[in-house]
DNA sequence: TGGATCACTTCTGGATCCCATCTGCGGGGA
DNA sequence: TCCCCGCAGATGGGATCCAGAAGTGATCCA
C-alpha cells in the first residue's frame, strides 16, 4: 500500500485538475507552489511536469516553467477524428469479443441515460445542475468503457486514454447541458451502436461509432470556437 | 541553440537505442551508468526514465529501477490493430487532403522500393545486408510518412508515433530480411493503397491500409512468438 | 552439510543546494 | 518626457546529499 511514487501521484492529481478545468488553460504551474501544496520537494514535481509535457498536456518553456495547453477548434476536430477511428475500432472488435457482463453494462448505461433524459426533459433548471452533468458524464463513460472493455484490446484502451488526456473532455458537458436536442441525438446514436453490436454487425457498429464521435466532437469544436471568439 | 533540456536529449537517445535494439529488452537502465555516459548528473536521467515509463517503454519498479519492456505476440497484435485503425484513418483523410508534393514523395518511395526489390531479388547475400535493411526501412518510412503528412492531422501523427514508440518497429526488419515473398507482398499492398488514393477512393484507401498494416503486424507477431519460443 | 540470519553493498527516491537565466522596476541620460 | 540600461528578486535546471529498500554473501547454528 502507498507503494506509488510521489511523482506519480502528482501526475494523476494534476491530470485530474486540468481535465476538469480546476486548473484553467494557459495558467503557469510553478514548482514551488505545487511542491508546497503537496507537502513534498520540487524534485518529484519536476518529474511530474516532464511527464505531463511528454503527454502533450503542458508546454515547458526553458527557464520559464510549464503552462497548461489550450485547444483550438482545429485541435478538437483533429483529436475527434483520431478518437473516432480508435473508438470505431473498439466497436468493431467488440462485436466479436464482448462478453455478457459487458453487454449488460452497456444496456444499463443506455437505460440510465434514457431515464435521466426523461427526468430532466421538461425541467431546464435541473438539466443545468451539476447533478445532471454528473449523470450525463457517468452514463456516457459507462457506455463507452463497456464497449472498450469488450474490444479485448488493452493497448487500444491505453491509446484512447492518451487522446482523452490531451482533450479536456469535461469541457464537452457545457455543450450538452440543457440542450435536449443534442442529448436525445446522443442517446439515439448510442442505441444505433448497441443495436449493431447486438446484431453482430461489425461494419455497422464501427460506422455508427465513428459517426457518433465525429458529430460529438464537431459540436464541441463549434462550442470551443464560439467561446474563444467571445474573448 | 542547444536550448533543449538535457532530460529531453536523454529521452530521445534512449528511445532511439531501445527502438533499434541497441539496448535489449529486459535490461535494467541504471541512473549512474546512464548519467556517467552522458556526462550529466542523475537528476535529468531520472526525469527521462519517468517519461519513458509514461510512454510505456520501460517499467519502473520501486526501489529497483527501470527495465525495458518486452512484447508478447499478443501485444504485437493489439498494437497492430491500433496502428491499422490510425494509419487507415490517415489514408482515408489523405484521399481528400494530400497535396502534389506529398503525392510525389509517395510515388518516389514506391519506385525506390521496387528498384531495391529488383536489385536484391536474386541476391540472397545482399538482401540480408545492413544496407538492404536500411533501404527497406527508409522507403517504407517515406511511403507511410507521405500519407501521414497528407492526412493533414497533426494529432494523428502524434498518436501513431506514440504507438510506434511502444513497439520496436525495427524488430520487424529481420522478418522481411531475405524474404522476397513478404517484400513483394509489401510492395503490392503499397501499390494498392496508392492507387486508391490516386482514384480518390477513401473507403478503398482505408481498407487497403488496414489490411496492409494488419498483415504486416501478423507476420511480426508470428516472428515474435517464434523467437520467444526458442529461448 | 544445509539452511536461516544478519551485516554489507548497491541503488533508487526524495530533499537540498547552487548557479544560470528571465522579468520587473527604478534611475539616469538623451 | 521617454527610452534604455542595469540591478535585484524570482524561478527553473542541474548537481549533490542523505535516507531507506532490496539484493548478496558470509557466518553461525542445527
Amino acid at each position: 500500500m502507498g507503494d506509488e511514487a510521489i511523482s506519480e501521484r502528482v501526475v494523476e492529481e494534476l491530470q485530474r485538475r486540468i481535465l476538469n478545468g480546476q486548473i484553467p488553460v494557459g495558467s503557469w504551474l510553478r514548482h514551488s507552489t505545487i511542491a508546497e501544496e503537496f507537502g513534498v520537494s520540487r524534485t518529484p514535481v519536476r518529474e511530474a511536469l516532464r511527464v505531463l509535457h511528454a503527454q502533450g498536456i503542458v508546454t515547458i518553456v526553458r527557464n520559464r516553467g510549464a503552462r497548461v495547453n489550450g485547444h483550438s477548434g482545429r485541435d478538437v476536430r483533429e483529436l475527434g477524428e483520431v478518437r473516432a477511428a480508435l473508438e470505431g475500432l473498439a466497436a468493431e472488435l467488440a462485436v466479436e469479443r464482448i462478453n455478457d457482463a459487458q453487454i449488460r453494462q452497456m444496456e444499463k448505461a443506455l437505460e440510465d441515460f434514457a431515464a435521466a433524459l426523461e427526468k430532466y426533459a421538461g425541467n431546464p433548471e435541473l438539466a443545468l445542475s451539476a447533478e445532471a452533468n454528473q449523470r450525463w458524464s457517468e452514463t456516457n463513460r459507462d457506455f463507452h468503457s463497456a464497449i472498450l472493455a469488450g474490444s479485448g484490446n488493452h493497448h487500444l484502451v491505453l491509446s484512447i486514454e492518451d487522446v482523452g488526456r490531451r482533450l479536456p473532455l469535461n469541457s464537452s458537458y457545457p455543450v450538452y447541458a440543457g440542450n435536449s436536442r443534442l442529448l436525445k441525438q446522443n442517446l439515439e446514436e448510442h442505441q444505433r451502436i448497441a443495436t449493431a453490436i447486438r446484431e453482430h454487425d461489425a461494419d455497422g457498429a464501427r460506422e455508427a461509432m465513428v459517426a457518433h464521435i465525429r458529430s460529438a466532437s464537431e459540436s464541441l469544436a463549434r462550442y470551443v470556437e464560439e467561446t474563444e471568439r467571445r474573448r
